[in-house]
DNA sequence: ACCGGCGGGACGCCCCGTTAAT
DNA sequence: ATTAACGGGGCGTCCCGCCGGT
């Protein structure tokens, strides 16, 4: 016997996966369905709005799990700019898995902006934490707030952008390219900084 | 009496207005059909391979396009931090437009990325034009081939990654930081060779 | 804490209103709990047999209740054609009501009589109870058994015919033509019987 | 191979017998392709709107189907009472046929009345037809106007109704009372004129 | 005895992208 | 070169058990 709430996270696990690969429309719900191994009156008392409901939950959980693992990285000692290199150095390797995987939560977003305002706000809320994890850190180190926020954003695109370009291209190439980019725009605004 | 080919390009223009704002497989072909007053029969005489073919038509139509503003943008004599902002605040302005509209190809490439190899080739060669140009004018600049590619990327996923934030987040802050950091980018690469 | 039994009246009576208004079919037993805010363990506890049990249930309450009023109405001294013309004016202010309610039992009489001979058994006792009403009064006024039972039978199928009629054409017009028809009945029976 | 527009008598054929038997809500639109051997894709083709309007579809068939016979059996030089009666019967004998087949247009008519005006229309357009039919009989016949619309509404509601009772209690009683009443309606008024 | 949460399958209607015929 | 037809699948919601708690 599945002990209560088994179905709920396993929806979100199995959703999670195959939006990321797939994409939100491309994926069916009775896909998440079967690789769930939950049947579909499960997914309704769970998220009685359906797949726009659970496409909510993927994103804020992944997007809360990202969030912490960000932080914790960010909480170390090293230079802002190596901890952003070895977080890039991260998303290269998962392109080159299997599954090709990107990031978890833009195709979700970029599917549903003009569709779901209940994807779109969590997927809002999700790129703001973790550019606010970023900020913070740069804060810490002495940026004035403005700079922080602003290079923190772009940092986020950055990223973002060169993600979408490689798993396009297929090469790492735009993850490499932002890596050089992201360790210029941390240490130029630092001297800029450092040299007032 | 429509003059012939009338379909071919209507059907392009369409599907081009419809999966930007919808996303590829949230748009159904009846739709871009009816947009383009349109039947059936046309697109598969046009596009015997269909939807994924219209798509990769689409994509080379708008990249294309895109290509070739911007590489007339860059052959002008003012710096490129200043073309590149003057790009960026296009894109602020289309952003604020009816539509929302970002851009015309991300949604398509993303979503076709492991589904369509037709389309995520178009996809490809479209975002290579892009950096090429951009590339190109930083070699005419006199950057070191490796700098100007490097950094060529590292601009072009930046502002494909803040449009992508501006549009979730609703508001243009993202698009204004790409905007900072690119200039800042252009610049201290440019110092750096200078300086060297 | 809801005192006991008081699921069970809910149920029915949210119920009764539901199928009136939408029909057995096309009301979801989702719909019955929200309304009657009672859970769905509630209901087969009450009602081992689900929707089909509680509709007979429904077509019992209903069909009792009518009868009884309609025993109430024919106990009194005027002549029954004038009672059945005050029966036609209440049915037709409550189609003129906000849910243009027709009759509670025949939507789902109708609805069950292929698929349900639990329904469709409490339906026939119920109709049978409105024109023994009628026919037993007759009697008390003189008619000879047999035309009794046949004008009651006749009285209560133009009745339930005229409220159909009325609602689908969205006026009165039908109930109107009944009042008169009913009278005419009435009377020229009586006469018949008087002539002879 | 079928030949073209099969498909659409087809479906109207089959929904009409199944809604006929089973109720609207009660018959799936699955189950009428299969009868029909009709693919899905073809009953959107022809009926954009679907279920509704593909029953409005077949109230209009029906209905005009039903009319052109009512006039047939009207434009006879027998008393229209004997002409009611005789309709009446063939009634009784589709009750006792297989299917215990009653009114095709009722039970949509009633399901839908609440629920799709498209249904509802149609439904009372094809009443109404039935009732100029036999009003414009009674004119012929001499009537003055408002009583033969009076007395023609009030048969065809008398028959429903009776039908519909019929149908329920599982014999042919109240359909043999409305053929006595619908006599006397007819004959009644008749004297009546005659009289004056 | 009564109620609540969760799960289970089946099926609801609709529309998809596409192919053949006229 | 348009209208008809084709299957398959889209998402949602149906009605109903089986528990555990009270």
């Amino acid at each position: 016997m599945p002990r209560p709430d088994r179905s709920r996270s396993a929806l979100i696990d199995s959703a999670a996966l195959l939006f990321r690969r797939q994409g939100y429309a491309a994926t069916g719900v009775n896909q998440i369905l079967e690789v769930a191994d939950v049947k579909a009156g499960s997914l309704y008392h769970h998220f009685p709005n359906g797949k726009q409901e659970l496409a909510a939950a993927v994103v804020e959980s992944a997007g809360g799990e990202i969030e912490r693992l960000l932080r914790r990285f960010l909480d170390s000692d090293s230079p802002v700019g190596e901890i952003v290199n070895g977080w890039i150095d991260l998303l290269i390797v998962q392109l080159a898995s299997d599954g090709r995987d990107g990031c978890p939560i833009e195709p979700i977003a970029t599917e549903s902006v003009n569709a779901s305002p209940l994807v779109r706000e969590a997927s809002a809320r999700a790129f703001a934490g973790w550019t606010d994890a970023v900020g913070q850190r740069l804060r810490r180190d002495g940026w004035p707030e403005r700079d922080a926020r602003q290079t923190a954003l772009a940092v986020i695109a950055l990223i973002e952008g060169a993600l979408i370009l490689s798993r396009i291209s297929g090469d790492a190439a735009a993850l490499q390219s932002a890596k050089v980019a992201a360790g210029s725009l941390l240490r130029s605004a630092l001297a800029a900084r450092d040299g007032s």
